[in-house]
DNA sequence: TACCTAACTGCTGTTACTTCA
DNA sequence: TCTGAAGTAACAGCAGTTAGG
């Protein structure tokens, strides 16, 4: 047994043994405590003798494997809660005959894998997005330059920026923002085609006001 | 042997409470 | 006596890791 400083921010003073955990002080003491309610077969308990012979360097962790029934109803809970009360926990814990630390745990990893898969699935999502974007892009460019060809002469006006002529349809860089855009004489700057399919086709919270203020000239 | 996942560790943020100027 | 700031403890959740099956 020893006395450790566990926080940061506070010195607490927490009884540490092997076996139990010893980040979260004298609440997590009860987390391997045998349930009242009897053990069962299905599933492994840490019993106290492992904890009491190997003193030193720890008992061998034993791993429960959850039953069919009691993944189940887990499950079923967690898609009504992604979190749970202190005694929703107890309630969920007894139903199971499961310690409410192993249901907290259960659910704290449960959230951790959903999380996982949307950060997988939003991957994926943003590949195919730059996929298309790229294309679109290139189809862009290809435009550009097919209109480009068809102008014959075009009038020569002074770069605000350089003092150098410039055609009346181009497309330029900002230098400052980085972004390219296509210049119209007549109407200014239209939005790029990423702009464009970020509006439309984008799900993210990136909002219409952000990115035409992003665009305009003024913010760059 | 790779994979899944229960269990653990260390940290942060929040809340309630206490102390003190 | 009241009040707001600062300090502290308890707790919950998360990210990352470990290790059993």
């Amino acid at each position: 047994m020893a006395v450790l400083p566990s926080s940061s921010s506070a010195l607490e003073l927490t009884i540490s043994m092997p076996g139990f955990a010893s980040s979260s002080s004298v609440r997590d003491l009860d987390i391997n405590q045998v349930p009242s309610i009897g053990a069962e077969e299905d599933w492994i308990t840490m019993n106290i003798d492992d904890e009491e012979e190997s003193s030193n360097g720890g008992p061998p962790r034993k791993k429960l494997r959850l039953t069919k029934e009691q993944s189940r109803l887990l499950e079923e809970s967690f898609r009504q809660n992604h979190t749970l009360n202190p005694k929703q926990k107890e309630a969920l814990a007894m139903q199971l005959k499961l310690r409410p630390r192993q249901v907290e745990v259960w659910f704290q990893n449960r959230r951790a894998r959903s999380k996982l898969k949307q950060t997988e699935m939003e991957c994926e999502y943003l590949k195919r997005w730059f996929g298309s974007l790229t294309e679109q892009n290139r189809r862009l460019q290809r435009e550009v330059e097919e209109l480009r060809a068809m102008k014959v002469g075009p009038p020569t006006v002074i770069s605000p920026h350089s003092c150098e002529p410039l055609p009346a349809s181009t497309l330029t860089m900002c230098p400052r923002c980085e972004r390219v855009t296509t210049t119209n004489l007549e109407k200014g700057p239209i939005k790029t085609a990423i702009t464009t399919t970020t509006t439309t086709t984008m799900s993210t919270k990136v909002t219409t006001s952000t990115l035409q203020s992003r665009q305009s000239p003024a913010a760059c």
